[in-house]
DNA sequence: TAGATTGTTAATCGATTAACAATC
DNA sequence: TAGATTGTTAATCGATTAACAATC
């Protein structure tokens, strides 16, 4: 008898769920096994009553008097999020920032996995060994392994060409790190990771900082 | 005879700022120098409404019938973001992702300096040559330089160690790329770059796409 | 002048917050 | 049972969109 959770999450609300993962670890490292919405919402700076809206948009890890079960609520945290599901990816443009998101470890714990990076001309990397190849291999790659997201790294002036490529293997999400938009066909799903647009915010806010 | 802009900018407006910059760029390379909210809006999937509205609160680069010139809004919306301003940064823990950082060229376009990168445990890198130091000389180099921010790249369980050197040291501003939340006093301006933020909205997404 | 396109005022939509009833 | 804490309904706030007046 599972409880049915509410269809369509905000992406405001999506964009706040991995920070409560965070204080859920923590909480378990320091023997916790539950949290009131209070106790979390001050950790983060949020307000009660966002964080059980939040979080009943999710689980129904809470219980009134004793709060939410913080076991329960990281795995059902992280189903909604997809960190539960293995998915593996492609990297195109294997440069300093390619090489950085190859080599992360972290992405284990998200439920990704970078099988292959590809580039124009692979550049020898004794860290990532026989894992990068030639942008040419891309496709027979693709035709023998499941890849679910192609990961692009490659300096925006190629960005919308390997975007091509992507949903010309039949990829069908992907997730951007160039900085420029990409034209590809409606079905296909984008995320952009653009490091200009936090560095304007914070920029912004350290320029027009109030004085207390 | 400057006209005043609104003062306060919302983080919306702000986070599609460089997206701007971006379609400026590529009508510039197509040697254009006017544009229409139209055809932005276009461009980047915006209602040509939106374009105006968050053009409006940063330039008057438009004007009826001719549509905004692109030089000028160009330079407006980078005045507002600080990229038209230098500041410099020192980063702490390089790793594969600080390395990435250290080595990429485009932050010069936005206004930022890396001076230098800092380790308990510095590894040679032959592309830092000397710019990579131990973490104990931090301090000393912020006294002997003018540092306007501080990039965390350490693992998530020395986050909070390496803000508190950073605040001690007088460094008013944090752009924070490991994954957990700080412990900063309230005056400090923070940056939050969570890579899980992006790939949980990106998962949902895939998970959840509507079939046409 | 006429018409295209901007800037702005009003209406809508969605997210956050406040108040409170439900529940363990 | 009494009381703490959740979940939810209603009120507020802010951002987006629609309608249109201003302007080059």
């Amino acid at each position: 008898m599972t409880t049915n959770l509410p269809q369509n999450i905000s992406t405001p609300t999506l964009l706040r769920l991995p920070s409560y993962l965070d204080v859920i670890h923590r909480a378990k490292n320091a023997g916790k096994t539950r949290l009131s919405s209070a106790e979390i919402g001050k950790e983060l700076g949020y307000g009660s009553v966002q964080v059980r809206k939040d979080l009943a948009s999710v689980s129904n890890a809470g219980k009134p008097r004793t709060g939410f079960d913080i076991y329960k609520l990281e795995d059902d945290i992280r189903d909604t999020l997809g960190f539960n599901e293995e998915k593996n990816a492609v990297l195109l443009g294997v440069g300093h920032l390619g090489r950085a998101l190859m080599n992360y470890e972290g992405f284990r714990e998200n439920g990704l996995h970078i099988l292959a990076g590809f580039d124009v001309k692979p550049t020898h990397d004794s860290t990532l060994k026989d894992k990068v190849l030639t942008l040419n291999e891309l496709e027979a790659f693709v035709a023998e392994n499941v890849i679910d997201l192609a990961i692009i790294c490659t300096p925006a002036s190629e960005a919308d060409r390997a975007a091509e490529t992507i949903v010309n293997a039949g990829i069908k999400a992907i997730w951007n790190f160039a900085p420029t938009t990409l034209h590809v066909p409606d079905e296909i799903v984008v995320q952009n990771e653009n490091i200009a647009e936090s560095l304007g915010v914070l920029w912004y806010n350290m320029i027009n900082k109030k004085h207390d």
